[in-house]
DNA sequence: TTCGTGTACCTTAATGCTCA
DNA sequence: TGAGCATTAAGGTACACGAA
């Protein structure tokens, strides 16, 4: 239903919230562990939930090391892996009943991600999982360090040991609970004399890989590689900057104590802690990490007294490495249908906004795609891409872009600038990462009647525009985008996937280190603290008991309703530029505490 | 044996305060 | 106003310990 904001209706998904995890990027992940060289060449990265990257903190012993650290990536990802898996196989077989009989929609609700590894239905899973152990060794075995099996139970045995806190709210975790990192062992059978690495992880660890979210694409390639056990940690957090779209993501400024407490280093000096984890750390990521550059700044503190001046902040500022000019790339044969495909008309797009068969042939041989794609595939996706833009509709079932995606506004622009082939090369470059546009156009069924209501004029291209303009003008798409987002018109993601409901990406909208909060903070008097501390309070719990289950549960202190008039009245001051309306509501909140809010 | 990690000690640099 | 002193933090070197 569409809602009528400032007197305008408007439809909008959320630009940075996922409704569905996205899978592992590579071609095969087995092979890719057994074997050096194809390691290097595929290069397998996954996507880590930025809940995982930013509110672990390790709690007692870390004796974790950086093989330790690999290992643990890895098993991640071989939980995403074989997750996907299973889905997609879920998925055929759903396919296959619905033919024998029409499925009635709305009771299609279950939980994605217990269905998904045949969890309790509550959220937990409680899967096995089992990597051959060839593979595990010859991955942790990359620089050497570990070779036999004992040294592989060692690691094991520290990452069993490690216990962690995360420090996020959910409806199934108290954020005062401390979980194992992982449960692991060698597994052999006697009879065949074959060896596994079985492992589990703990039920809520693994709730979050398939949550909606934002995730930061890691380099299976460079973990592996890492000596120091502190550059993991540290790429983790640039990794998720990095994959943030040109136009919103700003450098990681922060104070050295801080970060030295976030990736668990025992602060002493400041010397130290560069000399002993900043240094090796950003040397191993310039070496190891293909995606990206960094560049370090340290800034000093004004003088407070007597003495030297310290360094008050850092400045990790990422920028992709190498974006590949398409004209540079060599362009293999093409089949005669992709080729076909891709020359065709277009009843939508004009020639100048399709690519040139050359194009589409040069992604397919350049870009690392999850699936087997055709020219014919890409030439489809494309026009399913740009047909979105020019229409301004988002399908109601489509998940919404990420921040890596190419897409609105962008997307017109780079085709204006660059022209249809670059433009769709970054394209296609950006949603083999996330397959958000990897579907065709006849899913851009679009109701009439509500279309002309939602072509936001931020999509139009501007010309003259600053920097600072342009993400201004993002940050209040993103707004509009929330508006959207809590009118409840994310219907359902895919076919048998459960209702989203906008209480369930309520809390992404609370993120103040996203636009459009990162962007009002700026210009605010205090700088954004109070409306910090607004959204902060909105996604406070508190534990209830379950009227059915009788399990203890953490529920949002501030009443759903009080959340999204909240947020909307904040995105609404927001779209006008009404930065004392926004400060005035977020005292509000901070000040008169109302239903159920424990302030 | 090599290398990562942590610690200790000394020197150097930068800044503010005091006083002639 | 400038020299000298006090204070604080960085830079550099060396060494011990333990994991790989």
């Amino acid at each position: 239903m569409p809602v009528i904001d400032n007197g305008a209706q408007v439809i909008i998904v959320k630009s940075k919230a996922r409704s569905y995890a996205p899978g592992v990027q590579a071609e095969n992940l087995l092979n890719a562990l057994r074997s050096k060289e194809e390691m290097d060449r595929q290069n397998p990265r996954h996507p880590k939930p930025r809940t995982m990257i930013e509110k672990v903190q390790i709690v007692g012993k870390d004796d974790l090391t950086a093989t330790d650290a690999a290992l643990y990536e890895l098993f991640i990802a071989w939980a995403r892996d074989e997750d996907h898996k299973r889905a997609r196989g879920r998925e055929r077989a759903e396919k296959a009943s619905a033919s024998k009989a029409e499925r009635k929609r709305d009771d299609l609700d279950f939980p994605r991600d217990a269905s998904v590894v045949g969890g309790t239905g509550d959220g937990a899973v409680t899967d096995i999982y089992a990597i051959p152990y060839d593979a595990v060794r010859a991955y942790a075995n990359l620089h050497g360090a570990v070779d036999t099996p004992e040294q592989l139970l060692s690691c094991l045995n520290r990452l069993s040991r490690t216990t962690v806190r995360y420090n996020v709210r959910d409806e199934t975790f108290r954020n005062r609970g401390v979980v194992n990192l992982l449960n692991s062992g060698l597994k052999t059978n006697e009879a065949t004399g074959k060896t596994v690495v079985e492992f589990s992880l703990p039920p809520y660890v693994h709730g979050l890989l398939s949550k909606p979210g934002s995730w930061g694409y890691l380099e299976l390639r460079a973990f592996g590689r890492f000596r120091n056990k502190y550059t993991g940690r540290l790429y983790q957090r640039l990794a998720l900057i990095a994959g943030y779209d040109n136009h919103v993501r700003k450098p990681l400024e922060i104070e050295p104590r801080k970060l030295a407490e976030e990736i668990g280093f025992k602060w002493t000096r400041y010397v130290d802690f560069k000399r002993n984890c900043l240094n090796p750390a950003l040397e191993e990521i310039e070496k190891w990490v293909e995606r990206f550059l960094v560049d370090f700044k340290e800034e000093k503190g004004a003088a407070s007294g007597r003495g030297r001046p310290g360094v008050a902040l850092l400045r990790f500022t990422m920028t992709p490495r190498g974006d590949r000019k398409i004209v540079e790339l060599s362009a293999p044969s093409m089949t005669w249908s992709d080729a076909n495909a891709a020359k065709a008309g277009d009843k939508v797009l004009t020639p100048d906004q399709l690519p040139s068969a050359g194009a589409v042939a040069r992604a397919l041989k350049h870009i690392r795609f999850p699936h087997a794609l055709t020219g014919a595939d890409l030439s489809e996706f494309w026009r399913a891409a740009v047909d979105e833009v020019l229409e301004g509709f988002t399908p109601s079932h489509a998940p919404a872009p990420g921040m890596v995606d190419v897409h609105g506004e962008r997307l017109l622009a780079s085709i204006e600038m660059d022209g249809a082939d670059q433009a769709f090369f970054a394209w296609a470059e950006a949603s083999a990462l996330t397959g958000r546009f990897f579907r065709r156009t006849e899913d851009l069924s679009i109701p009439r009647d509500i279309c002309h209501l939602m072509h936001p004029k931020s999509l139009e291209p501007t010309e003259g525009e600053t920097p600072d303009q342009r993400r201004l003008r993002y940050a209040k798409d993103t707004a509009a985008t929330i508006v959207w987002g809590l009118a409840g018109l994310l219907k359902r993601r895919m076919p048998g996937e459960r209702t989203v409901l906008p209480e369930d990406v309520i809390d992404t909208y609370c993120d103040i280190d996203t636009l459009p909060w990162s962007l009002v903070s700026e210009h605010l008097p205090d700088k954004g603290a109070m409306l910090r501390r607004a959204l902060t309070m909105m996604l406070k719990t508190r534990i209830e008991r379950h009227p059915k289950t009788g399990r203890n549960r953490a529920v949002p202190a501030m009443g759903i309703e009080r959340r999204r008039a909240t947020l909307r009245n904040l995105v609404s001051a927001t779209r006008k530029e009404n930065w004392s309306a926004v400060h005035r509501i977020a005292c509000a909140v901070v000040h008169a505490p109302g239903d159920n809010c424990p302030f």
